[in-house]
DNA sequence: TTGCACAATGGCAACGTTAACATTTGGGCG
DNA sequence: CGCCCAAATGTTAACGTTGCCATTGTGCAA
């Protein structure tokens, strides 16, 4: 029938119900300030001709796009799905949109995840950082650009938001201490993780307060074959009854690993893991582990974006601490 | 020092640089038709005042966004990240950005996430679908909106894409066949779903095709827990050699299960899954298992809106096949 | 009747960019 | 020496929206 047009514009509404362009764009936003009839005039106007409002237009005459951009530079990754419900319910709330992009290929810099972003209707953007960005020290936001990097670290001039790892392991090595065990073992991660290194700082730390000396480490590589490995090591000593690992897929490798030598969990050692990640996969036991709250953590990275909508607010840092979550792989020693 | 403007327009850097505003455009996307020395002269001024090209300008002036909007129902869900890297993979390789949004709280209807992006930046849509939606049938796209469904259902109007779930149990039951079983059985998933319904059939009609009539199935629930209580009612089955699984979790809870009923996989009984989402988590055996290629699926449905790119492109349907993995998990009883 | 306040609507300009067209300059060639 | 062509640059207008100010109409008090 009709042409198709190739957008209808306020113009064209302003025209068919025979009113002017600022009455349909008061209509769009509801003023009060014109007669419900007319406004009604305006909607079928609207409704015949499928007017939809234009982002460009509307963004270049307001300046602002309200829309987060989140620059990622491993999208797979531990959490990333509920960090990234947790940046769309924000968004949702403050009535923004996300912006994904990949920054993959390009240096592994927040200079590079800045750039990209630039050229983006965004108005703020979150970095999701995995490893220690070359630049992290020099770097500087683009100016009117408010940046939140995912992190534990702290930043000078941007915020930050992260799980907080440090918090997780005192809480895991005082649960066990407090259920009567003369030691937490550990079973850490590859060396370059951020978050790896800061949960076995706190599993060091939160011992050492307690007049413990951290025994020797096992260095696992987040898999289960790795954790199944530890479990047939630390199966020989005696003097371990309760073990730490720095994820549920180790941690699980290592109760069978344990098993497999004839040690028995939570009877002969205790076993707590990290992430929670094991819910519907293991159909025998509850893992003792410690849940994180992702979801917060994209929340709190994009309020703190779209919530501030223009007024300066300062460089701010939040760890947010995780829940240990009880299951069946403890032993009450006392 | 400089007071902070609101933003540098190509006229601040035209009149900087002593050139026109059409210049600095050209020198913008590098115009053969520029000198070099003024080329230079132009991104010297650009550098000084920190210009970055204004997207809602561009956009207004270009009626394109190069940007594709993904709605989802739920963000969390098996897949759902790889597709994402999908969809950003091929987002970037065509330029494009990937703008999220969160459907949720409304209408479980296709018309919800249409309209709910139409207010975005976005030249085209990719819908998620997890379940039915109550308009499948009716609805229309937005004019001038491309718009592709991730779903095994064919739709009249809009292009859809999704792993080939009847091919999936296809291979399943044949690779069995193959091995010398003389009938598959089959743990379900809960009725609502979708692809796993699809999965169902699959596993019914190749039996069928092959002449044998298809056993009683044990619906599940995802979980492992309701694999385990299958592999338990499966172990009394003196005919049941190979167990099909829905997915992994449930695999994995059947082997256990089958295991406390003295059962040995794979020596007793023949196992497989779907999803090779057990990976790094169990450590003890490979699960024979299909891994489907999720981030294929974004990037085809991202091609389709970014690669057709004005161009008027006709509706498509593409189900992509999964890959058999092989595990030790099956025995060849030939 | 005049004046005034207020409600409802309209006109105009500007946001930043770029396509289309216009202009200037320099050089080669008859 | 004048003509024409091509390279390099400039001018104008338009994309769709909305803030600001102007205009019109209506009711009411002075």
């Amino acid at each position: 029938m009709a042409a198709v047009k190739k957008s209808v514009s306020v113009k064209d509404v302003a025209r068919l119900a025979g009113v002017s362009e600022q009455t349909v764009s008061r209509t769009v936003h509801d003023s009060p300030s014109v007669r419900p009839e007319t406004k009604e005039r305006v909607r079928a106007a609207m409704r015949e001709l499928g007017y939809r409002p234009n982002f460009a237009g509307r963004s270049l005459r307001r300046g602002k796009f309200k829309t987060v951009g989140v620059a990622m530079f491993n999208i797979t990754g531990t959490g990333n799905l509920d960090r990234m419900e947790g940046f769309a319910a924000a968004a949702d709330k403050h009535g923004y949109a996300i912006t994904l992009t990949k920054v993959d290929g390009h240096p592994y810099t927040l200079e590079s995840a800045s750039s990209r972003m630039s050229a983006l209707p965004v108005d703020g953007m979150v970095v999701i950082m995995n490893r220690m960005p070359a630049d992290f020290g020099t770097f500087e936001p683009l100016p009117g650009m408010q940046t939140v990097l995912v992190t534990m670290l702290e930043h000078p001039l941007c915020s930050t938001v992260d799980n907080d790892q440090f918090d997780c392991s005192r809480q895991v090595v005082e649960y066990l201490l407090g259920r009567g065990h003369k030691t937490v073992h550990f079973i850490s991660c590859p060396e370059r993780s951020l978050s790896g290194m800061r949960r076995e700082e706190g599993w060091r730390e939160t011992l050492r307060a307690h007049g413990i000396e951290p025994p020797r480490l096992v260095r696992g590589d987040w898999t289960a074959q790795s954790g199944y490995a530890a479990g047939q090591a630390l199966a020989e000593d005696p003097t371990c009854t309760a073990i730490y690992a720095s994820n549920d897929a180790m941690a699980y490798g290592c109760i069978r690993g344990l098993e497999s030598c004839g040690r028995r969990v939570p009877e002969d050692v205790s076993v707590v893991g990290v992430d929670d990640s094991l819910g519907d996969i293991v159909p025998d036991r509850r893992l003792t582990t410690v849940r994180f709250d992702n979801k917060r953590v994209g929340m709190w990275a994009v309020d703190k974006i779209a919530g501030a909508d223009g007024g300066a607010s300062g460089v701010e840092h939040m760890l947010i601490p995780g829940v240990l979550v009880e299951g069946d792989t403890v032993r009450d020693l006392r």
